[in-house]
DNA sequence: ACCTGAACACCGTTCAAGT
DNA sequence: ACCTGAACACCGTTCAAGT
């Protein structure tokens, strides 16, 4: 059974609530926190399960008891951070709220930038994805938008948020030394012009700023319910 | 020197073409696209060195004259997918080249979905990504749109472009047996009734309209040059 | 210059044994 | 029920040695 598959998602709903920790002991929360500190102060290469036991004081083939691999610890390290996200309404409409929630969701993701990979793994059916889901779709479909639709806005909108995380937490160049490397690189390719031209706003984009064109000019298009 | 880094590309660039392979030796390109057939054919925790090695009938240890890394070879082999993007100007104006120029990205994202989290890895500096950003802030200048504005409209298009593939790459429920297997799970959450009862159209999207519509949106929102 | 063989440190995972 | 110790197969990487 695929770790983050809806068939385990199924088995661990099933499972969740019947574990009865020892006082000190292990946990599953307990875990994915630890592993969560180790990602983001190291990275995900740092991420063993060596690692995870020694900073727990455990050996780490006791981890194993509450989390059957490698791949398991990581999909439930992806719904612990969608956790964080706690979207709430405006009170301002349906696209206050969206950019209100799309935001936020931005805030979370650029908070733990070594997770954000690993949305990609597999389908979000954890309690705090399907959390997060419920709210999008219902406050689009409280606004007047039909429900396909709203699935659409959803989908959309959700992709365009990892899509800009993505590249945000892995591409900006920050820092002096980067930024002059990247300019004593462009200089050495003629054939790439524009690439040379525009070499400042393209590679140290204000990525806040950038999130915000992008999403107005999407709900822009996206029009209005009815 | 970190793999993917302006630095590292820079280096890269220069040394590029010094090589001079013997007949039938190894050489980066050929241990690209045995990589390249690996990860396409069993994912990406099956490319290791060892099975590239062994795929081209060589030690493993001899691939380490031709790539530094691991991290290397995944890095080559980003830009190796991306020299498969071929954009073409359709004549029909900036807005048909750009969408024609997204969907041909995306097509080759789905040509290898395995590769598509990869490019969250570093920044895209390889010569076939800059050759991709040249044509892209090439055919929005040429239509009109101020050098910023351009910028913006490009990064937006391509991260929406790569954050639909990750999505698509990891997440659409395909099959049949995974699709019983979310209605199951469902079934038995009766805390999200909107995620329930529009099950269908989230977990098992059509990809390829649900992009049109995005983009479609996207582009509708950025209005005219000028 | 390129490839090989042996070796090192490290990893995920299993399982019998303890409490 | 939970944790430990020993063990296994596998991995990336280094380096002296061959041609």
């Amino acid at each position: 059974m695929k770790a983050g598959s809806a068939e385990w998602w199924r088995a661990r709903y099933a499972a969740r609530g019947r574990q009865r920790p020892r006082p000190g002991g292990l946990e599953l929360k307990r875990i994915t926190r630890a592993a969560l500190d180790i990602v983001d102060a190291e990275g995900l290469a740092a991420l063993t399960m060596r690692r995870v036991a020694e900073d727990m004081g455990v050996r780490h083939t006791s981890l194993y008891r509450h989390v059957a691999s490698r791949d398991e610890l990581l999909v439930e390290l992806v719904d612990h951070v969608l956790g964080e996200v706690v979207p709430g309404a405006t009170g301002r409409g349906w696209r206050a709220d969206m950019e209100q929630a799309a935001g936020e969701f931005r805030r979370v993701l650029l908070a733990h930038p070594a997770v954000v990979p690993l949305l990609t793994m597999g389908q979000l059916l954890g309690p705090n994805a399907l959390r997060g889901r419920e709210f999008g779709l219902g406050l689009l479909i409280r606004a007047g938008w039909e429900p396909a639709r709203a699935v659409h806005i959803y989908l959309t909108v959700a992709h365009f948020v990892i899509g800009t995380a993505l590249l945000d937490a892995g591409g900006a160049a920050r820092g002096v030394e980067e930024r002059t490397a990247m300019t004593e690189l462009f200089a050495g390719l003629p054939q790439y012009p524009l690439v040379r031209e525009l070499a400042e706003p393209l590679n140290l984009p204000d990525g806040d700023q950038e999130f915000a064109f992008g999403l107005t000019a999407l709900l822009n298009g996206m029009g209005d319910p009815r």
